[in-house]
DNA sequence: ATAAATTAAATCGTGCACGATTTAATTGCT
DNA sequence: AGCAATTAAATCGTGCACGATTTAATTTAT
């Protein structure tokens, strides 16, 4: 044992290889996922969004108009998180809600004029942040590559778990 | 047009390809982050943590004492979530809290001996969960290169948009 | 020496996430 | 028809995240 007056020498010196924050791959994609939110935020304040309220304009922007469930298989949120949300999309006239009259335990979202619109404000917000961010074409193709294969497996783990 | 009977027609037709769900690398990041800590939860559960909480053990794991904004530093989180989350820890008995006399500004976090009993019950939850999520050894450490690659430049941009 | 600037935590308010439960409507089964 | 099982939202409770502000201690520049 060396000389150190480190005090936490005998700390440092047992830490498991794998326990390692920066040997884990889950803290960069958390990590990550946190920043790539907090860059989107400049963006969506002056529409009075946040990020996942966005994504949920997203969904609708391309299929409107979806069932809550439908929403939250897109999304993969349930309704414990879309309800409250939707409401606040509701309360800012993007959204409306309405129980489907064939089957009343379904609400249907639609989109509303001024939800419709704001799409327009939202085209150039990818590309802005693209450039902010300094993203290489390459790389951040490759980046969904292979998050988009690992999705499935998670899904399907998280799943088997439950 | 098509005599397609779709409703939605119109809102797909025009909408622009760049905010579709599937063309964003932002969402399957969101996602992925959202379901890798949801596969953490079983393994987690058992020890009494939460995710969050068990990224803050790691950093303590790895060099504890260190103050709260050192902590923050290694997990990008600041005060405003830290403190709560390590009031928790501390009232599982597994950190402790105590100013520093040389800096009365500084709260220094220390490892109980409970605390730094929790590591060796932690060292094969990394392993284990990589074989629950089917990963492959390639391609998870790709995908951690370019999200380490990615990380500066969000900073950065994170930053500078502040 | 002391007032201004900086720094470190804590506090506050809002909005996700998500496990668990509840309520209500529909479907399936005899 | 009628009752059990299923399904869809909503509700509830806890714990992050994070912008903004506050409090208090230290540093700096007069």
């Amino acid at each position: 044992m060396p000389d150190s007056v480190d005090p936490d020498f005998a700390v440092a010196e047992s830490m498991p290889e794998q326990l390692r924050l920066q040997n884990q791959l889950c803290f960069p994609l958390y990590a990550a996922s946190r920043l790539v939110t907090r860059l989107y935020q400049p963006q969506l304040d002056r529409l009075g969004l946040t990020y996942p309220q966005y994504v949920v304009l997203m969904i609708l922007w391309e299929s409107a108009p979806l069932t809550v469930n439908e929403i939250g298989q897109r999304a993969m949120l349930s309704s414990n998180t879309l309800t409250p949300l939707l409401k606040r999309l509701e309360a800012q006239g993007l959204v409306s809600r309405q129980r489907d009259s064939a089957d009343e335990r379904r609400v249907v979202i639609s989109l509303t004029e001024q939800g419709l619109a704001l799409r327009g404000e939202c085209e150039c917000i990818p590309q802005t942040l693209f450039e902010q961010a300094g993203l290489n074409v390459e790389e951040a193709l490759e980046l969904k590559r292979l998050l988009d294969a690992l999705l499935p497996g998670l899904e399907r783990a998280v799943e088997g778990t439950a």
